[in-house]
DNA sequence: TTAGAAACTGACCATTTGGTCAGGACGGGA
DNA sequence: TCCCGTCCTGACCAAATGGTCAGTTTCTAA
């Protein structure tokens, strides 16, 4: 791995668990055992290394959100691949989207930031086309920060590493009930 | 409200929608329209300051917890009487919890962090004592970041300000449905 | 082999951070 | 009146922040 892709792995890491405040150049820099020189060399500013190491991300969320955008949501088929397509993106990009949602104050200052959110509300506005009240939209928020959170910080509950096919499982079930608010059998209990 | 009162409050809101490292004391001291050394007067230390900030909400937690530990949560009455309780304290300390659920990384350096983790691990351990698999711990993980996030910095994804008591309601019946895994009506779609 | 670009570094800078300190207002009890 | 404790402040400090810059190493293509 090139420094370059090394020091966007590791910003990506860092600011997730850490929030971007508390992750500096020099933090970045010393899990890269490299200098912080080198660090601003690559990406001369610190919101630069954020666009950077978001940006794949957001690209995947942009072409899910497109794809979707065109075909609908019409049907429950329809709505149920997506609910699985976005487990998929969530579990992918985990850091990233964890990083977004957690940071809606720095949406000013980080432009990276501010296109996510974009993406985030066209998102929103995606899966609560067909609902009336605002309980879905309230609904959707807290499946999707929920997911990311638990993901990313779920030790702090006590929830021990689930093995990774376990846990698409369970998030595809509670988030095809949740997102599309749907009468299926999903969300029952066992 | 004494000065100190007030310190404590704008400390708590800065702290929620900003993130622990990026709010000063200089931005706590101009919000308060007071000098730096004034607040460090009446907190010694950054660590105190946030400390006594959460410690109201940490002591209504404490009580929930134990008032739920003793009662039990065998019947489904108790379940949903807690439930209710819950959303009641999420809604009353939305930016202490959101506060707590968003900085998994301060908990060694922030002691009442890790008081509040310490507490959030036992409200796991109630809320799936009666459940088999981790789903559920995952479930509640979600919940509760979730709801959290979203009473905090809902408006990233659009959702505007819902009136207090229907937010409740709608609460209630997510939390309801997903803490307790409730084979209830709850979570049905209208 | 060598020129030049790319990668990288230490020294340095202004600003901000959490925190200390000596001292100034100010109010109430003696 | 004086005194003392509470409240509060500006000036100051060492450390860390994001970022600049001059210069060195390292790779590569001719």
């Amino acid at each position: 791995m090139s420094a370059r892709d090394q020091i966007l792995s590791t910003t990506l890491e860092l600011m997730a668990t850490r929030g971007i405040a508390a992750t500096s150049l020099q933090d970045i820099a010393d899990a890269c055992e490299c200098s912080k020189a080198n660090v601003v060399y690559h990406f001369s500013h610190k919101e630069e290394l954020i666009g950077e190491a978001l940006a794949p991300s957001l690209a995947a969320t942009e072409a899910l959100l497109l794809a979707a955008e065109q075909s609908g949501l019409g049907s429950e088929q329809a709505r149920v691949a997506f609910a699985h397509d976005l487990v998929d993106l969530l579990l992918t990009h985990r850091l990233a989207t964890h990083t977004v949602i957690t940071h809606p104050y720095f949406v000013d200052s980080v432009p990276a930031l501010g296109a996510a959110q974009k993406l985030m509300g066209r998102m929103a506005d995606l899966v609560t086309q067909y609902s009336t009240g605002e309980d879905d939209r309230l609904r959707f928020g807290i499946v999707i920060s929920g997911v990311t959170y638990t993901l990313v910080s779920a030790n702090l509950l006590g929830v021990q590493s689930v093995p990774e096919a376990e846990l698409k499982t369970a998030l595809t079930e509670v988030v095809t009930s949740m997102v599309m608010h749907a009468p299926t059998h999903v969300g029952a209990p066992s």
